[in-house]
DNA sequence: GTCTATAGCTTGATAGAC
DNA sequence: GTCTATCAAGCTATAGAC
């Protein structure tokens, strides 16, 4: 880990981030993070100013690095099947790899990180805000490449497939226990290989299921649910 | 609404739910609760006792009202169709309608207790435990529901593909805005209907791609990432 | 059931010495 | 860059009058 070595900036946004992550923006005091960080609360604001640029610095951190990788592997899918559009499995998981992958190996700052990002996506305010502004950009990406993959297919199911994505993948970060508990041990919501390799399918299916053209062809009225 | 003739113990309790929805259990004050119901702070604690029984309040009082009505129409589906099991599709419908039902129609109530069992389901400390007392009782009856209807299914799968209908599931209630965003308006989270008619078949989809005898019969060894 | 008053503490933020 | 000291404001919770 080599904590120890680094500067009190770095430590600053380690701590601020775990006990973000365990509490929520409110739930976290500037001295909770100052003590974790084993720095003076003044410090703080020394090097960050107020509470919510902090905030906002834990979380543009690590986001461009992950969104470079993501856009990496989709370009990557994307020469290999050149002309054609790669398979709707590739580009899942170029955009989950990094992701299951960070927070597998990548340490408990990765960790820490991707469950806060479960709270932030689920969150009413800063669900729109914060995810828009730090992940949207490379969002339109994949939904390029899906539409591609997907002709014929009805822009809303497609934005409505990509946001049961979204709530399946980050659920999967919030790293709650829930599903080892209701599994008596059977599944271990930490590791995340097992997700990646039922995510992906899962997903995948959704989309193909989804987005169709005869679903597009379908008059503007909705099918009705089942009763 | 009629909302002037209730007690106040009524009107804490929906205070105190809309104030949680917006900015969770920390983020939120007695004091925010007491103004926004209208009444005195100190009337919360003789109603509720601490700040956490207040909350345990709120989680409880529509929880059970769902899980009657989806017990229900679990039931039915498997009325119908005996002694088959129900098709996958009806068992996710009646997992998610009473729901998506109560988001759409119930009123703002409604609408707040489903955004605050969003973030709830995503906390790192809260997501396990709440859930898991609240609403695991009920998750039983559809996971046997799920595995009379995919036979040979591996449980480990089973359980996986829940956790992603309760996150894709979770996330619609969160009505963030961020789909309404991202698709330029094209899509409105708080249309639920729209939602519903995606949801259903996206996660029977999963359901069935994922759980299948031929997975279940694969060694212990994981299937092995695309790279 | 309802309200006033207040105790006792924690919070975010900053001013200023070193 | 770092720390001490401090402030005004807000917090939960309760005791006690009506």
């Amino acid at each position: 880990m080599k904590a120890e070595r680094k500067n009190n900036r770095e430590r600053i946004l380690d701590a601020a981030e775990r006990q973000f992550a365990k509490l929520g923006f409110f739930g976290t005091s500037l001295r909770d993070i100052a003590r974790t960080a084993g720095v003076d609360v003044a410090l703080i604001s020394y090097h960050f100013g107020k509470k919510q640029e902090l905030f906002d610095a834990v979380m543009l951190r690590r986001a461009e690095i992950l969104n470079a990788e993501r856009q990496q592997m989709l370009e990557a899918a994307q020469r290999r099947h050149a002309p054609n559009p790669p398979p709707i499995e590739e580009i899942i998981d170029a955009f989950t790899h990094a992701l299951l992958n960070r927070s597998t190996k990548g340490g408990e700052g990765w960790r820490s990180y991707f469950a806060l990002i479960a709270q932030v996506n689920n969150h009413p305010q800063w669900g729109g805000a914060v995810m828009n502004q730090y992940f949207d950009p490379l969002v339109y990406k994949f939904l390029d490449a899906l539409r591609d993959a997907l002709p014929g297919c009805d822009e809303r199911d497609l934005f409505w497939c990509y946001h049961f994505l979204s709530g399946a993948l980050t659920l999967t970060f919030a790293e709650t226990g829930r599903i080892d508990k209701l599994s008596d041990g059977l599944c271990n919501s930490e590791d995340l290989d097992d997700v990646h390799e039922r995510l992906v399918p899962f997903i995948s299916a959704g989309f193909k299921s989804v987005c169709t053209p005869e679903r597009a062809a379908r008059p503007g009225a909705r099918r009705g649910g089942r009763r």
